[in-house]
DNA sequence: GTCTATACACCGATAGAC
DNA sequence: GTCTATCGGTGTATAGAC
């Protein structure tokens, strides 16, 4: 039908529009600072005015939260794609969702802040856009029963712990390896604790 | 001398309007959010209009900044005063200073943003008022050494240990205890890694 | 020295023309 | 869907009153 191919063509486009605002905001946010994007500097990188985002996005924040959504959805994809690759031993194990968690997170500081810490003022997560964090936990906790580690404590303690690291590196050793190097201790100290072999 | 006495009267006084816009603004921290302060807010607050705030302090990120030296200054306080009730069997002492660190950091949430958490965008703190900072962490390194705890990594994995619990305490489960009951295990799990008795 | 009034550049957001 | 114009807000520079 082609009343039915028109609206398909202008929803793409529509939502290619979206894409590329995304990337503009990504690309500042990387250039100034997650917090330091302006409307019209996205604005300007796409080749609009600033009022013309609101057709898009009903607000900044809400821009934020697409970035938000996408980089945990980046984040489950990565770790579906790793499901299979995590070692029978479960201390191996633990080790592997640790180092990918802590690489994924070291090496994008605008995208770490964005999905961890609360570094935007005023802003909170949609429900919609939350889910994929919440798959990828789900994710992490299937793994971790997979492998005999049921508790919830178990794994608000790993998450606590790994997260610790994630934030120390960051803030006190950018780009250096300080407390990447103590990933694996901090991990086996956990594994020891847990009572694995 | 009579000169001598004026210029302290002034001072004492410049000194006074001084802390009387930092409490101002860590009032409008506490009701707003700490990034939500606005120097037309501390302003009012102190019945000042806001252009008068630059006569005391020389831009919005020095009030900050003055807010972050009183913090770590309280925190050492703190500590110093905690100092002769560390107790003698070192698994103890670890879980004795990380308590007092975990409970100071969660007890004001602005306060712990500011200290150690990189909330306001494009703060970095001077090296006079980071100065009670390093003094706090040298304390604490005095204290582990002084309990056979030597090695920098061993004091860089505590403090991404207890840093770790007190974000995602924050974070993830603000005014309950989900993560503050799990300080002591973690402590312990790190004294059995440095192989405490 | 302390404070004020004024002004400026920038921000996010809205209204309405095309 | 995008524009221009504009609004109320911000931090801050400056000139001048007391």
């Amino acid at each position: 039908m082609l009343g039915g191919t028109t609206r398909d063509r202008q929803a793409e486009r529509r939502e290619a529009t979206q894409l590329e605002i995304l990337d503009a905001a990504w690309s500042m946010a990387r250039e100034a600072g997650l917090a330091e994007i302006t409307l019209r500097g996205v604005a300007e990188r796409v080749g609009m005015r600033a009022p013309s985002l609101y057709t898009h996005f009903g607000s900044k924040h809400a821009i934020y939260d697409a970035m938000f959504g996408q980089a945990w959805a980046e984040c489950l994809t990565q770790f579906e794609s790793l499901r299979d690759q995590v070692p029978e031993d479960a201390r191996e194990a633990l080790r592997f969702i640790a180092r990918s968690f802590f690489d994924f997170a070291v090496s994008d500081l605008p995208r770490h802040q964005l999905m961890n810490l609360r570094t935007i003022p005023g802003f909170t997560p949609s429900a919609h856009n939350y889910a994929p964090a919440v798959a990828t936990l789900d994710l992490a906790r299937e793994i971790f029963i997979r492998h005999g580690i049921t508790a919830q404590e178990d794994l608000d303690l790993f998450t606590a712990l790994v997260g610790g690291l994630v934030d120390s590196q960051h803030a006190n050793d950018p780009g250096g390896d300080r407390w990447a190097r103590l990933l694996d201790r901090a991990i086996d100290m956990l594994a020891d604790d847990l009572g694995l072999p």
